[in-house]
RNA sequence: GGUCCGUUCGUCUAUCGGUUAGGACGCCAGGUUUUCAACCUGGAAAGAGGGGUUCGAUUCCCCUACGGACUGCCA
């Protein structure tokens, strides 16, 4: 049985980004009858909060993913400790004490010098003594892996096979001088501990992944199978973190982007099966493949949610807006075709808002110069409300009489007056939800 | 600077050395529609540059350029 996790860290709310993993793994899970986890992972107390994870979890909610398990790293600090003196005692951690100044002048000179900034193992080198006067000097000390230095591989799932030298890669620090373990431990524990055997993430991952492996392997775990995803930029190829704030889920939400019309787009987009509307999770899951992704940076473009959104409203059932239409002080009687009517000409549903208004309160007429004395003739053949579906043939047909005017040129300037617009829906279904006659 | 990945129509991509370089979305035109949309038909539109290997390169190799990621006591 194949098993994966999705492991946001509630920092922050999940954005498009974090959604395209999260459904990656959750796509190749559920279609595999697999088990999928939800994983908080909450190390960093400082910055982590209760309120991001709320949110996570009722954003994965709104789009309808369900998990199999629920974890927080936050809990599990015994297992931490236990790994860590396992590593201890295996000769693969040791203690060291510069600060990040110092780490950060070293890097500075290495680059200077032309070098790679790698951490020099200088405290590979001190001696107990050495240690414990450090340790008196300036507390406890950080926690480093020590990579053996060879060059570690993997087949990607994704990226296809893939060999990192771990002499290129710093020894990772695992726990900072606070205690406080940090993501590459903690993960690494629970991947092994829950027993994940597929692990899809962004593709800057991929230098982790190199220490992850013997990290995993000195823990004496099973190393899971990993499939690294492109990331996103923005339409102009741009880093997407820079528009972050107007991408994460519960703004696109409040925007009015429909769950399918996310779900369908980050199913798809990157791969070579195109992006189709699909109604359900569950279409989604069976024509999903990881295989199909290149690793190419993907770009995307939030205007393709709209469109798909705007698809989705068109066919919506009444049922599902009944309530919105309510809201808005549609009177009953009318709301059903008040909405079959509107649904066509709407991007996201607020936007039935401005026809409501429209219908409710008439327009403002738009009369080309040419039409004004046709106009004014025409209106004053228009009987009061209520209208009937009748209405405006009946009508259209008493001016054609009596003006002569027929076909684009008797409809497009009546069109305009009534309702101020070039266009919308057919104009026999807009007269009889007008709430007033027209007027110019 | 180092490491890893990448570069085919506007966009997402197909092509296991020989193709009129295919599809989808978008775009344009025509049809249909009393508008728009939808739908139908058609169309424009691509191998970053340079070297090799080969009878033949978009495909394999190298170099260059460009793009992305990583290079944290964040995740």
């Amino acid at each position: 049985m194949i098993v994966t996790r999705f492991a946001p860290s509630p920092t922050g709310f999940i954005h498009v980004g974090n959604l395209r993993t999260a459904l990656f793994n959750y796509l190749i899970t559920r279609k595999a009858g697999g088990q999928f986890i939800l994983r908080l992972d909450d190390t960093d107390q400082e910055r982590s909060k209760q309120e991001y994870a709320d949110g996570i979890l009722e954003d994965l909610e709104w789009l309808g993913f369900t998990w199999d398990r629920f974890e927080k790293q936050s809990e599990r600090l015994d297992r931490y400790h236990a790994a860590a003196d396992e590593l201890r005692a295996k000769g693969r951690f040791y203690e060291a004490f510069e600060t990040p100044t110092e780490l950060d002048l070293k890097r500075k000179k290495q680059l200077n010098m032309g070098k790679p900034p790698v951490y020099d193992r200088a405290a590979l080198a001190l001696s107990e003594a050495e240690k414990d006067a450090l340790r008196a000097e300036r507390g406890d000390g950080v926690w480093r892996f020590k990579l053996d230095q060879e060059r570690i591989d993997w087949h990607d799932g994704i990226l296809g096979d893939i060999s990192i030298d771990a002499a290129s890669v710093s020894d990772p620090v695992l726990i900072r001088a606070d205690g406080q373990f940090l993501y590459t431990l903690a993960s690494v524990c629970d991947d092994v501990d829950y027993g994940v055997t597929n692990i899809v993430r962004g593709s800057d991952h991929v230098t982790n992944t190199a220490t992850q492996i013997q990290i995993i392997e000195a823990l004496g775990g099973t190393v899971p199978s990993f499939a690294h995803h492109s990331l996103l930029t923005g339409p102009q190829g741009e880093a997407l973190s820079k528009r972050l704030g107007t991408l994460s889920l519960r703004d696109l939400r409040a925007q009015g982007v429909e769950p399918m019309a996310l779900l369908s787009l980050m199913a798809r987009l990157g791969s070579s099966q195109p992006v189709e509307l699909r109604t359900s999770m569950d279409e989604l899951i069976e024509g999903f493949d990881l295989s199909q992704f290149g690793a190419a940076p993907t770009k995307f473009d939030s205007q393709d949610l709209f469109a798909l959104t705007s698809q989705i409203n068109h066919s919506k059932p009444f049922a599902d807006v009944a309530d919105d239409v309510a809201a808005l002080g549609v009177p009953a009687e009318i709301a059903e075709p008040f909405w079959t009517v509107v649904r066509e000409n709407i991007t996201v549903k607020a936007d039935m808002k401005g026809w409501w208004e429209l219908f409710r309160d008439g327009a403002t007429p738009l009369v080309d110069d040419e039409d004004t004395d046709f106009i004014a003739e025409a209106f004053t053949m228009l009987p009061e409300p209520p209208y009937t579906a009748d209405s405006w043939k009946e009508w259209t047909t008493a001016v054609n009489e009596a003006t002569g005017r027929k076909g684009k040129g008797l409809f497009m300037p009546l069109r305009k007056a009534v309702t101020g617009m070039a266009h919308g829906p057919d104009m026999s279904n807009v007269l009889p939800l007008m709430q007033k006659k027209p007027t110019l």
